[in-house]
DNA sequence: AGCTTGACTGACTGATCAGTCAGTATCTAA
DNA sequence: TTAGATACTGACTGATCAGTCAGTCAAGCT
């Protein structure tokens, strides 16, 4: 990846994030990646093909955090390790910010539809999501710490709860990072195994 | 209002929810809703002005919603009265399917950043919304159906997760209907009070 | 030196679109 | 009946934008 590919990904990245996909033309790109738009073309065969090499390029930053914190995972129990998987993925889309916020606008999900290879990248990035709560779910009930419940589904509706607070973080509807103790607690409630299996 | 209005407001509604408000031109908008472009602009101002004009009608719809369900309102406790806000919520976006896609969509929030009216409108649904919650956990606590915790957050994650379930549908990347009952459950082992008052 | 190639440039183009406007039709009330 | 108001029309305009293309430039090879 030559520096000027990269320049233009980081400027596209930021531009879509804050003001769109079509809100952006290709000339601003050009402007604040300071590279002549012919070259975006040179680089990139069209602007959804801009768009989808910055879904790919998180897609790896994405699968590489993923396998970190399998590395680094040194949990004593299943529900401690879903409230490691919430701080985790809270810092990735805090470190990600601008990144996840082209994930959460409606043209990568509407390109995913149409193009193939988009939709792949789109269903490997929030499959490692999911994926991450699933096995710390699947650890907790097999140690006894997480109550008996279908791992999958309640995997979906965590994933849900905590990208709900990095979209009213992203909105700033509310002081979102304040919720996060309570959101942790609120977890521990549902997922905690209070009858003791000894 | 006139019902040539009315049809532009319903056109203009589908097309922004489905293709998105930059993706869609005001000759789709006169076309679908049989009416020349001209007439839209008599109307409207512009095309914010029809997207803040479908917001103001989806502002009143909610609020109406929002108080029948306190006029029905016939719960036993807090706890069932959560339930019951989340099944109202999940009922309510999907008679007005279109109109959440639009509120769900990030113009949507643009527009409230550079627009007092906007975003009068959009916080005062966001308010209705979370109120119903908080209301329920409200009383559950006075009943002591449901455990001691601060009212507002614990509202405002809630709605977080429904809200969240309604994007998961929208978005098609789950059979989301099927996530409902487990939703449920959750929610009450996340909010119900096991310690006795007695 | 001469040749080739890949990176890069920016002026240009055809298409699209929001919004305008001059004019027409329909209604209403005196 | 008619004058004025309101509702409506669609061709038109100026601006914007994605994508193109003819050509420059520098590095590497023979």
């Amino acid at each position: 990846m030559t520096r000027r590919k990269e320049s233009i990904l980081e400027a596209a990245a930021i531009l879509f994030a804050r003001k769109g996909f079509n809100e952006t033309s290709m000339s601003e790109v050009s402007k604040i990646s300071g590279v002549a738009q012919g070259t975006i073309f040179y680089h990139f065969k069209s602007k959804e093909g801009l768009l989808l090499a910055i879904l790919e390029d998180l897609k790896t930053r994405v699968l590489e955090a993923f396998e970190e914190f399998y590395r680094n995972e040194n949990f004593s129990c299943g529900l401690e390790m879903v409230e490691g998987a919430i701080a985790f993925y809270l810092d990735l889309a805090s470190r990600l910010e601008d990144r996840f916020m082209v994930l959460h606008r409606h043209i990568s999900y509407e390109l995913a539809l149409q193009n193939p290879g988009c939709r792949r990248c789109m269903e490997a990035i929030f499959d490692c999501f999911v994926d991450i709560f699933e096995q710390a779910i699947g650890q907790g009930q097999t140690d006894g710490s997480i109550v008996a419940l279908p791992p999958k589904k309640a995997a979906l509706i965590l994933h849900t709860m905590v990208d709900g607070l990095v979209r009213l973080e992203t909105y700033q509807l509310y002081e979102a990072s304040s919720l996060y103790e309570e959101l942790l607690e609120l977890c521990r409630r549902m997922l905690a195994n209070t009858v003791s299996t000894e």
